[in-house]
DNA sequence: CCTTCCCGTGAAATCGCTTTCTCGCAACGA
DNA sequence: TCGTTGCGAGAAAGCGATTTCACGGGAAGG
């Protein structure tokens, strides 16, 4: 009933198969202390030949960590979300770290709760929190400590690994001008997202900044769905050029004007933000801001586990997105000739 | 020290402040045997003062049971998965489930391993493996227990939740066949994937019952890339219609067949295999066979939750893709007008 | 040759909770 | 009125590891 196969064997069923205490068997796991050398040796053997692993649960338990963290994003369908897990779980592994997803299926309201609920089943945790308010976010941050934060600027206190989505449409707005383009409209993300505000402040610095552009605002929002709605909106615009709030959103874009028979970019020039793997196969390929999100994930948890070594965090990431030239922005069409 | 509200309250600090014994409180807290109302609360104001809640790591250690399973994907990029992970992922979460996320990187030499490994942090595993071997499988499955599989057909003795490669082969080549297409290209997946293998079967039957048929195999993949390199080959071998292994591949060939000029589906007709989200979004949009992953996510988990319940798990799932019928699909071009 | 120090090992405490097991008390029947 | 029965609450025994503490023996030093 003990030493059966049957159940998982244990460090005492070790200790007794090897003659030993299991307090020596603990050490020689764990590689502490000195153990004569006929000990460790008649110690791994039997551990060995009882396939013995130590309980985790076990250990967290004496030990007061997991090795797990979680990492809370709004939806995992969405690829910019999905990028950064994915760069963060590769990461963690790689130092001996698993994560925990938590999808608040974008539910803003229950964020919090979620958020705190993860973070007691591990040892720290990771925000994508776009859309929670800054407020709600400085009450909740300190409950949760460990923690960063990515898809959102820089935020006192914690830190953090984002995009400068500021710099990144301005960049586009950049690129669009040089191609003549005068008159522009922005398909606006939601309002409560602090990205999306990043990035309004960045087009109005650029228009202020450059008489006789004009960049008109249309609520919009994130998926293709609301790209492809925005699409009428855009022909009646006038503008020769509209900047999507994501390359999802740019992809709807796309489809509408596609079906509405406007060749992009002849007559009008489309960008994304992002850079999604999807953006280089749409039709025109897409001209994005690229957002290095697998980065982004990394950086975030070389963050994460400076804290949970005591250590001092290596400063706030702020990536500068880059201009991916591609098909579907062109010169302007000449004007009037809507 | 130890009232301190620096650490988290423990149940002998909500015990005390209670003046009850922490077996009372567990009692309370778990809503176990009955406890004398004016205790009851007690407890409850106790444990609310101090914001109490049991830690999850001594629970598990008692219980034997983290309330934790482990999903292992290939590849988090991919939707497929992405998809099947999401689904089990909000599933697990309405029972009260965390999960726990293993990305393999494609790298099938180590699946065995990480899988193992995950397994023993948590309760239970899905298995997505797509391209183990059926005799690596067999072996690995035992140690896994309870486990479920998905993405790859009914394997004896495990729970799986999959989906009909071989009927969506071959409800797609009915619908080019209907269009009139005779020489037919499949942009074959992985060797050894065994979602290949299905659709090679149906392809096989298919073209034995209907005489007039041919369908060329083309080494290819599982990635965009892939399916952007075999524009070139699909071109040359002048059929009238590509099977993509996937949904990606699809989108692959046909930024290659944009590039090269070839109009999609009048003068070939492309289909993916998935229906991704993106699928719709594609110029022409994708005409595609539509496996719900996040429907399988879900019945994975409902098979999981009855293998830990002890219960029986429902009958294997098998769902039968749709074709979705878009516009890169169309008529076959007259013979020889290629 | 004897004392002291050091080092390797095992016994026991601990991590924070759940769950028997045990005990005391009130209610019930005779 | 006294012995059972039943029920609610506390004491204590785990869950499976790690780690402090104490101890015994061999090497070094006087």
């Amino acid at each position: 009933m003990r030493s059966r196969t049957s159940a998982r064997a244990q460090i005492t069923d070790v200790a007794a198969r090897a003659r030993v205490s299991p307090a020596t068997v603990s050490r020689v796991m764990n590689g502490h202390a000195s153990v004569a050398a006929d000990l460790v040796e008649r110690v791994l053997s039997a551990a060995d030949e009882l396939g013995y692993r130590a309980s985790p649960v076990a250990r967290s338990l004496v030990l007061g960590r997991t090795q797990t963290i979680a990492v809370m994003v709004p939806d995992m369908a969405n690829p910019s979300f999905q990028e950064v897990l994915r760069g963060i779980t590769r990461a963690a592994a790689a130092d001996g770290y698993r994560v925990l997803v938590a999808d608040s299926q974008e539910d803003v309201t229950q964020e919090p709760g979620l958020a705190r609920e993860a973070r007691r089943h591990c040892d720290a945790l990771v925000l994508c929190a776009p859309r929670m308010s800054d407020a709600e976010l400085a009450a909740l941050v300190p409950a949760l400590a460990p923690v960063v934060l990515t898809h959102r600027g820089p935020t006192p206190g914690v830190p953090t690994s984002s995009a400068d989505y500021r710099g990144g449409i301005a960049a586009l707005l950049d690129h669009l001008a040089g191609l003549g383009h005068r008159r522009l409209v922005y398909l606006a993300g939601p309002p409560s997202s602090a990205s999306h505000r990043r990035r309004l402040e960045g087009i109005a610095a650029h228009v202020a900044d450059h008489p006789g552009l004009s960049v008109d605002v249309l609520p919009c929002g994130v998926g293709f769905e609301e790209g492809y709605a925005a699409g009428e909106a855009v022909r009646r615009s006038g503008a020769t050029a509209a900047l999507a709030f994501n390359d999802l959103v740019a992809m709807g874009l796309l489809s509408a004007l596609h079906e509405a028979g406007v060749a992009v970019p002849e007559e009008v020039s489309v960008t994304g933000f992002d850079d999604i793997p999807f953006a280089r196969w749409t039709t025109p390929p897409l001209t994005t801001a690229a957002v290095p999100h697998g980065d982004l994930g990394q950086e975030a948890w070389r963050r994460l586990r400076a804290l949970l070594d005591g250590e001092e965090p290596p400063p706030d990431v702020l990536v500068h997105p880059e201009v991916q030239v591609r098909a579907s922005t062109g010169p302007a069409r000449a004007e009037g000739a809507a």
